[in-house]
DNA sequence: CTTATCTTGAACCGATTGGTTCAAGATGTG
DNA sequence: CACATCTTGAACCAATCGGTTCAAGATAAG
């Protein structure tokens, strides 16, 4: 018909959504987006939709990107949990160690603002962490853990992985990120090699 | 010599300290904290400074108010390290479940918005973080730990317990934040019986 | 009451917020 | 070229931002 889409939208989201990762919802406006993205401010609300929009559509771009290299990782659960664990942290510490990223993990940015974010956001923001405890169940389980057992691990691996966002952005070396997840992955091969004894007592 | 104060310091930088605990920084304005405190507009300026300096006096009281907790909690470490632990988590779970309080952690909430703070509120956060540190690994030590685990295990506490922040945030349960330190406390009280053997092997 | 201090509300500042509108220009197709 | 689409810059809106100033009022000591 006419004139093609001159920018390249998959750029534009990633430019977004590096600014969203950054500096989090409340201290990114709009003129922000629009010189990250180099798109004109009425560009992105035609093409792109309003602050809220954007930020969710960065949400999904960043839940799918790195949720489909966590299911890589895991998938060799069911042959080797320990290592599919390691390579699960592998994924957020490869990450955390691209210089080309920012530090720090767009879901746990946003969990942590849950209070300040609209109804719609706020819920997407919990659905897209509830998949990720989905996820971390079901290797668990694929890997012999009992029901009982894969729930606590799921929700401490959660936990461990959102936490390396934190630390690494108050400045933890990589060697430090790594002896918080190492403490984690020998609880977990010591619960793996011996199934039968519930590996957390609270008394 | 005359009129004397007539608010409550102690009671207004409490409502200030929820105010950005609750909200965070960047999503708290000064008419915010106006509103919190019931203060004035100018008399924030006047008798408590303005936004980065009320923000840091928050920071300070959070960090001596829960600090001074911790201190406590950890006291019994040289006698018994895990319940020395548990009552560390003890005192941040306690927190979460405070329905008067704000869920999540200031601290936490001001690592992940380091980048956009200024230099001098995150060069504050940092040191607070490190004081936290500092305090698990002196406990770990007294506790009968070595070095390089007490090293490895104050991270991972650190990490464990600002992640409970993030995850109570996003609506995990009570039961959930117990399954998360449960994990890290054993592997505490492992390590704990065989002092000789290190407790992380990344191979 | 006088006086000195504290506190208040309100106005003001320039800048920025999220969001909308529109006319002009760029682009590539037919 | 003519046409339809896409993109742009700029202006505009009401609202809010952090920050400052100041005169009026409240307060209690002397």
């Amino acid at each position: 018909m006419a004139g093609r889409k001159q920018f390249d939208m998959d750029t534009a989201l990633d430019a977004a959504l590096v600014q969203f990762w950054r500096a989090g919802y409340a201290a990114t406006s709009v003129d922000d987006l629009s010189r990250a993205t180099g798109l004109n401010r009425s560009s992105i609300y035609s093409s792109l939709g309003d602050k809220d929009t954007v930020f969710l559509r960065c949400l999904d771009r960043y839940a799918t990107r790195y949720g489909g290299r966590y299911d890589e990782a895991l998938s060799c659960a069911a042959a080797e949990l320990p290592a599919a664990f390691r390579a699960f942290f592998g994924v957020t510490l490869d990450r955390i160690a691209d210089p080309e990223l920012p530090d720090g993990c767009l879901i746990a940015q946003s969990a942590m603002a849950i209070p300040t974010l609209s109804p719609r956001v706020a819920a997407h923001t919990k659905e897209v962490l509830g998949f990720q405890y989905v996820r971390l169940h079901a290797a668990l389980k694929a890997g012999g853990l009992n029901d009982h057992d894969a729930g606590t691990f799921a929700v401490h691996v959660a936990a461990v992985n959102q936490s390396l966002a934190v630390m690494s952005r108050a400045g933890a070396s990589p060697e430090q990120l790594l002896a918080i997840v190492g403490v984690t992955l020998d609880a977990l091969s010591q619960a793996s090699r011996a199934p039968g004894r519930p590996p957390v007592r609270s008394g």
